[in-house]
DNA sequence: TATTGCTTTGCAATCGATTGCAATTGTGTT
DNA sequence: AACACAATTGCAATCGATTGCAAAGCAATA
């Protein structure tokens, strides 16, 4: 692999020179330039990066943390972040943390190792895992900006869906269409006090419709699915519409109930959060609520990249709300008279 | 940053005993090692692993090129190798060459630059685009492999899913349900001879059922979908099952004869190919054909790693066909009697 | 005590770039 | 011809690790 020193022996000049030919500075002679720009093209120089990384203490790097790529709310996420990542003239280092999130810390210290130039961070189902490494590195001077919501994240730059106007706009919706018996199905809150379910039964409190507790059922597997709707069904009154704490979950409710020969919507109407791709393949076309991932991986990334821009100057955190949309498909329906 | 300087300084010996203290040489004495170590932790020391890669001319890390992640034939994929290359020590960069691939080359270039230990390379629709460098990087010692068929393809290290098998078992299927008029909806074949739709007509010619290329319509788009739909089920005889290329479109398909008011399997039967996640979503639940990504995934990152293992040794290339699995859900059926 | 040999440690070169400063060259002025 | 000044170029230090080789320390042996 050749390098600048290779290069001055062709040119007749010293490395230094071809450094800053390279480079485009005005301290080196135009004719000279076009030459050591020539050969270096002819014999197909290209900068090692690791080397100059060194002497300039940066890598050009930015390291993302996301759980896992099976929920396809990652991928679309990870997609639009890799494209704002390359624009603004960054490599991308992927790590994936783990449905358990069990990698976190190991992810984060070797993205340090690597003097990768800023993290980001999307949280899971168990919030920030590695919560005192990241806030050392925060304090340190890392360059990082978290996605989702954990306990005491005031302290850093975060971006969030707005799950609890989302959560409201479901409601809205559903008592729109009259329903009063309502259900959610959902995993045990993670994610602290803005919880989509708690946001949810507020609002039903507010509009008039305080929510029974007894109506949530928790579940957090495709076993505890079929085992929750089977016992919905048998709810007296029954339920005629059922908040499903995300899109996958209410996916299987759709299909456990279609099994049970229950029609949706006009039966029972499904709602679900985060409105995946899949969400408007099946039949029916599910109802939703999702916020537009593009615009919040660019805020997401352009975040990170004006921290890394200010250097070593201090910032103040910030919290970056995202506003969600409710997406009206097939699987709503007004309530049928009794 | 603590660097080994800092550490020897504490330590009171030279930074070379540092380094190879933290490295568990046998060279020092284990009392000294001890107290390094200690150190170490208590500061917090983390190596700079710029500084040793560029002494030690590897960079621990794979660099991986994927067209992109919205079709969700990818995330699973890329999931599964970000965990064998973390598995084997290494870390990922991730970049995406875009639906055209008109990123590949800069991707490339980009890989060299930060001098990756080896790379990872899935080809999309127009097989491989950057040819000719990744010919140069290849002979110049940089370890690839590819996934996915390309023209010249021999003088790589290929892994691919047996698509020519998967059409077969496909053919083999539908002559079994007694269908005989079919048609293939798919976009003009980018990879090959070995062209799914290709295996599919010469089996069915085999069989006994001999395809006639009018029932072949190339579509490339959600459009296209939709006209060649309409064009299809207007055609005399009408055709009692569709092929179609990949999943996705497959998906359209049945979401198009729907909505037309026709029945899938009981009027016409559809299948796909590449049992994505979704194909066992949708209703009817798609019958597909799929190969063990995980298993395909660990064959990518163990051949690049035994490359990179052997070093500047050379190494014949090789082709690595993945078989294919028949997996049949509810959108194929028996041809009904007219 | 001098010699040998082993264990442990440090010196210094090296990886390939960037850049402040000094040195060189060339041009214009008197 | 002598000098000032600007435009180019090169020297050498630096980034933070690894490692061959020399040197130092120490114990055992003659």
């Amino acid at each position: 692999m050749l390098k600048l020193e290779d290069i001055a022996k062709l040119a007749g000049v010293s490395h230094s020179t071809v450094s800053r030919a390279l480079a485009g500075s005005p301290l080196v002679n135009s004719a000279t330039r076009d030459r050591i720009v020539a050969l270096a093209n002819d014999h197909g120089y290209q900068i090692n990066q690791v080397a100059r990384s060194l002497k300039l203490q940066n890598t050009k790097t930015i390291g993302l943390v996301v759980p896992e790529l099976s929920n396809p709310y990652y991928p679309k996420l990870v997609q639009s972040i890799a494209n704002y990542v390359g624009e603004s003239g960054y490599s991308l280092q992927l790590h994936l943390s783990g449905n358990d999130q069990n990698h976190e810390l190991t992810n984060l210290i070797n993205l340090r190792n690597n003097r990768v130039d800023g993290i980001l961070l999307i949280t899971g189902e168990h919030g920030l895992v590695a919560t005192d490494y990241a806030a050392g590195l925060h304090t340190s001077g890392m360059p990082i900006v978290f996605m989702g919501w954990f306990p005491g994240a005031e302290a850093f730059d975060v971006i969030t869906g707005d799950d609890a106007a989302g959560a409201r706009q479901i409601a809205h919706h559903l008592v729109d269409l009259q329903h009063k018996d309502i259900a959610i199905i959902g995993k045990p809150a993670h994610r602290g006090p803005y919880d989509r379910t708690t946001a949810f039964k507020d609002e039903l409190a507010v509009l008039g419709r305080p929510f029974n507790d007894k109506n949530h059922l928790l579940v957090t597997d495709y076993q505890g699915v079929v085992m929750a709707v089977k016992q919905l069904v048998q709810m007296v009154p029954r339920p005629t519409a059922i908040f499903a704490y995300q899109d996958s979950i209410a996916l299987d409710v759709c299909k456990e109930l279609q099994a049970l020969g229950i029609r949706v919507p006009d039966d029972i109407s499904v709602i679900g959060f985060d409105d995946l791709d899949v969400a408007s393949y099946v039949s029916p076309a599910l109802t939703t609520v999702g916020c537009h991932i593009d615009a919040m991986a660019k805020a997401f990334v352009m975040r990170l990249t004006e921290r890394i821009g200010a250097g070593s100057n201090h910032i103040e955190p910030i919290k970056l709300v995202v506003p969600t949309v409710l997406v009206q498909r097939q699987s709503s329906a007004p309530v049928r008279d009794a």
